[in-house]
DNA sequence: GTAGTTATGGTCAAATATAGTCAGAGATGG
DNA sequence: CCATCTCTGACTATATTTGACCATAACTAC
């Protein structure tokens, strides 16, 4: 007995696999009307079922022609970068443990050295105005969704 | 599914593009009448679209005569864009804007395409789970920082 | 050359169209 | 019975579209 979220995403799994380049573009109003469930299931599923977590990451735009942006991504390898930087487990990323993280990825040629040095810019301590344990919440955020990012395109 | 507003813009970019200056002259109410939206619209996607942050500049004249002059801005010196972006980035940034300078960096050949992805990741809206005062305050800092390092190292 | 008329473009706030968040109610399985 | 998953709706955030009113330039009649 499937739940409605269940079909839902066995909906959007379907179209996205039959989608050239695993990326699709569909209106969270199309899909709750077309299962008759209030709007916010759906952010519900996508947030359960189509997190960096199970492969996915999803984009959007509000107003009028207004999306959701799925994007399908090689899970096998994100989840070796993900158990690698243990954010599956803990959301918290230092920006010692972060940096060290980057290191590796320059070290197996994920990255380049330029690009290390962008995104340490970008969530080194400096940049991150806000108290240490939020710090280490939204490295955890811009590293997941960096991470799926480069499952999608590879190394440099 | 596209707004009007995005078709008003692909519109305009094409004509800029196969342009041999990179200028070009145009009527407010011949798009308003070619889209059939009302003139104001064509104010909004100028605003929102034809903005320094993109690269582009914006004259008029009205009355008898009257035309729209869209300017792309030619490629310049690195060091003086990033100068000159610097100080147009203040406390706050909302994505649209930061997605815009990160465009303009492409096109100025200061960073990669795959760079713009990378950064794109780190700053938008999702990366970063705060409230929008805070965000926006964010991405000004990782922007400055950002800067600050391709101005030291140069373009790609 | 001044005043009035016409032809443009500009501004701004309200209406409309999407999407996001969050807390609590309801359902389900051990 | 408890934990977890699912569903709902009120409230929020953002992008676009529209229209009423404003500003400026050129032309025309005198």
């Amino acid at each position: 007995m499937p739940s409605i979220s269940d079909m839902i995403e066995k909906f959007i799994i379907n179209i996205v696999e039959n989608s050239e380049e695993g990326i699709i573009h569909i209106q969270r109003n199309d899909l709750s009307t077309r299962f008759s469930c209030v709007p916010s299931q759906i952010n519900y599923v996508i947030k359960t079922r189509f997190n960096i977590e199970r492969g996915f990451l999803v984009e959007s735009k509000r107003g009028e022609g207004g999306f959701l942006k799925i994007i399908k991504i090689p899970v096998i390898q994100t989840k070796v970068y993900l158990d690698r930087i243990s954010v599956g487990i803990n959301n918290y990323i230092g920006s010692e443990q972060a940096k060290n993280f980057l290191k590796r990825l320059v070290e197996e040629n994920i990255i380049s050295e330029r690009e290390m040095n962008i995104i340490w810019q970008l969530l080194r301590d400096e940049s991150l105005p806000c108290d240490k344990e939020e710090k280490g919440y939204q490295r955890g955020k811009m590293l997941k969704n960096l991470i799926g990012y480069l499952a999608k395109e590879g190394g440099k």
